[in-house]
DNA sequence: CTAGCATATCGATATTGTTAGATGAGAGGC
DNA sequence: GCCTCTCATCTAACAATATCGATATGCTAG
């Protein structure tokens, strides 16, 4: 069983990696394919593949697929998540 | 040099692990001594200093030494930063 | 100054996370 | 069907982090 602090940890796990940031930052333009983010970004494909899987997972992004392309696009709902998060750690005063 | 990502990433690394998610939720109800926390938590001593420290470089906590003892408490400031940190990955429209 | 307690740092080890190459699965064109 | 393109998964290497015991440092009381 995982507890509580656990799962929250995951939440924030997804904002720990540069490569992740960076990704989330060319999503803010709006949706984009992940052969385009390939393109800017310098990584290979199974990392990118690996780095997306775990933005999905925490709830930042969603996935689109078209034919063989995905697309990725920011998910608002998790950054709100996110955020009533961190303020439920502030202090209750 | 590090990169901008790198920096807002450590932000986040804070966050990151289930028992300063814990120690973050002891001290919502105001400043703590490092032995009530101790006491409340089940790690020693000095794995309770590493998490003490990751905390306050990150900006979430305050210290105030008393003599011998360390009194650690939130540093809202620091609340804000990663709130607003979040907010300016979240989609610009 | 010395003894004793609270905390920080160090060193070793275990766990977890990142990365890239190799391979696999699904879709579309021929 | 067969080939090719896109993306996902698996694996192994490496890096970063967490943990604890041992030791060092810092403070206070006597």
């Amino acid at each position: 069983m995982e507890t509580k602090y656990e799962n929250e940890a995951k939440v924030f796990k997804a904002f720990c990696d540069p490569n992740r940031l960076m990704i989330l930052e060319k999503l803010q333009s709006g949706e984009k394919c992940a052969c385009k983010l390939l393109e800017e970004l310098e990584i290979v494909q199974s990392t990118l593949s690996h780095h997306m899987k775990i933005l999905c997972e925490a709830g930042f992004v969603n996935v689109r697929r078209e034919g063989k392309w995905m697309h990725y696009s920011i998910n608002q709902q998790g950054f709100e998540t996110a955020k009533k998060l961190i303020a439920e750690y502030e202090m209750n005063q």
